[in-house]
DNA sequence: TAGAGCCTGGACAACGTTGTCAGGTGCGAG
DNA sequence: CTCGCACCTGACAACGTTGTCCAGGCTCTA
């Protein structure tokens, strides 16, 4: 039985319940320590009936290495950290999924955390994921200043932002092109006939939305329709605030023909408002979600590659740790139209 | 500067960079190693004055505490673990983010990570977390052998499964009444005139793939009704299964006038196979979905609820290590049946 | 004013692992 | 037969933190 480990269990009221350790590894195969550490690692130098002995009596104890331990002698934990505003979100499943699948590809397990849009969590939580010495992080960030960040990266963790930049730092960001694929998916309702189109979107505070935005001004005024400020709704987070957005725009002497909405959730819930009313309204929504082709017109979308955005940020950050990479970049990957009926509908005046 | 951590990045060329360490702190603020842990860990019995000076030095050093080295004196990591299929499927989202609510309650982090619905690739992954030493593991299991956690309990791990029973271990297992869902969503169809009902689900390996299964011939049964063998298919996963599956029960001499589906994905996609038809065929799904009322009909479904799966799971794992906890128990959630239309057409023969 | 008690601060030894280095053994060649 | 060399093996000191315990200085009271 391991002694020292039930003394410490003693004393500081531990948890590991009796856990052996390579000492008593050691003991009970009668060689030294570090021969049990040669053992368990692999490495060369040990006569195989030597290591027979050792791994009968791990079996026996049930022995696995404390890697606490071993993170503490060796540096590296192989671990990465990824920040995302809520794991319930369909759209970040395909992003984290593709971060984990490169952290594993490189032996790395993937702790993560949803900041809630709320920039104090999200600082709350990269800092704590710091002081746990993760290896690199993935942020998808929240707030809009990171020089928290700043120290952490000067001593050594790799850090990438995905789909919105990092804020008052400089670093490596992953992102779509938003303000193009919005720009593309206003001129295809514009090639469409339409001129009094909506945009529903985000705080303007949120990079992404921000550049949606813009992407709908740049195609209004390529077409040199001006913009009513009546079609356009910002701070729209909740689906009520949605609705009720949606609902006045379409209202009115001169009511919109067409809505562009700025993400998905926005889409789904305005799909929703369109399905209550006769009149038919053209959509284009930013973001594609599952089943948008089942709808009744089929929903267009602007589509972004999630999954790509997830991957190239977390090999990048694989990269930063090789030490292949020196200067932050910023990536921009690009959007594709999905035309499924909605957004190809005519205006009705 | 820091000598000794220097002099360590030379010699193993950890990737700390040059960490500042409470050693550094104590030095620069002209204090004890202790003090410094006292003021980092807010514990009391020293002066303000000199917690100032120990705060200024903290600062200064840009110090953060590192986790490893404490948790390998502590004993706890105040992390827990969770293993799913897949952190993509839309299912696991709810889940996953309860279970992060209750640990981050807890002062926990979670650590995640997909099985791929790979039993191999579940116990590399649970073995890696307890190397970790999580306090906690909440499993999604995908093998249906898990003796090889046995020494983990022992140790002290504390282990929840969700969604599906451990195999050949006595564990808590939280899940939802797949037998009764299935058994109300067939009695459902039945109810409005159905005889003649088709099954498509998951590999009947899998626990609740089968308990639905279970529940689809309880609920004819007690129709009396007679199930014919190609009114089933068990191993359907990839959509090209489903779509072949489902095309087959509505062809031949005695179609089938209703289909019951057994997961979200199989339900996707014979949504897709009805929707190519003019017939019009009746479907309940297990499993809600976004959108689902969306659909010309609404799709009715059985509903679980993952959220309260997971929080469940997360909650009985944090007890089990308050030690509130004895015996393993099995939970099992209700489900709802949600109809919207798509489970109350009449059959049309 | 002495003694008791409290508060603050620090020395030290763990926690379980791995890198370094030196000792020991056996084998082949001269 | 002896020397050298390759190969195994184990002792030891880190890694950075925290629990224990003791020393000194202070206040308060008899």
């Amino acid at each position: 039985m391991p002694e020292t480990t039930r003394r410490a269990d003693r004393l500081t009221g531990n948890r590991y319940g009796n856990r052996p350790t390579m000492k008593d590894v050691a003991a009970r195969a009668g060689v030294g320590l570090k021969t049990v550490s040669r053992v368990v690692n692999g490495e060369p130098g040990v006569t195989p009936d030597t290591e027979r002995r050792v791994q009968e009596a791990i079996d026996a104890l049930g022995f696995r290495r404390n890697d606490s331990a071993r993170v503490l002698r060796k540096g590296r934990t192989a671990s990465i950290g990824l920040i995302l505003e809520d794991l319930a979100d369909p759209f970040y499943g395909p992003l984290s999924r593709a971060v984990e699948e490169v952290a594993r590809a490189h032996g790395a397990l993937l702790i993560n955390g949803s900041s809630a849009e709320d920039p104090e969590r999200e600082q709350e939580l990269a800092l704590a994921l710091c002081a746990r010495r993760v290896d690199g992080l993935v942020v998808i960030p929240a707030g809009d200043d990171h020089r928290y960040l700043e120290p952490e990266i000067r001593a050594g963790v790799a850090t990438v932002f995905v789909d919105r930049p990092a804020g008052r730092i400089d670093a490596d960001v992953v992102l779509s092109d938003n303000y193009g694929g919005a720009r593309d998916g206003v001129a295809h309702l514009i090639a469409h006939g339409h001129r009094r189109i909506g945009f529903i979107g985000d705080m303007p505070r949120i990079h992404t939305a921000a550049e949606r935005l813009r992407g709908y001004r740049a195609a209004m005024e390529d077409a040199g329709i001006t913009v009513a400020e009546r079609w356009m709704s910002l701070g729209a987070t909740d689906p009520e605030r949605v609705r009720r957005a949606a609902e006045e725009m379409l209202a009115g002497p001169d009511p919109v023909t067409a809505v562009f909405a700025g993400n998905n959730r926005v889409t789904v819930t305005v799909v929703r408002v369109l399905a209550e009313r006769s009149r038919r309204v053209a959509l284009v929504g930013f973001d594609d979600f599952e089943l948008a082709d089942l709808l009744q017109p089929g929903v267009t979308v602007v589509a972004q590659d999630s999954a790509a955005l997830g991957r190239t940020a977390a090999e990048r950050l694989f990269r930063q740790l090789d030490g292949t990479l020196i200067a932050p970049e910023r990536i921009e990957l690009p959007t594709r139209l999905v035309t499924r009926g909605s957004g190809e509908l005519p205006p009705t005046d």
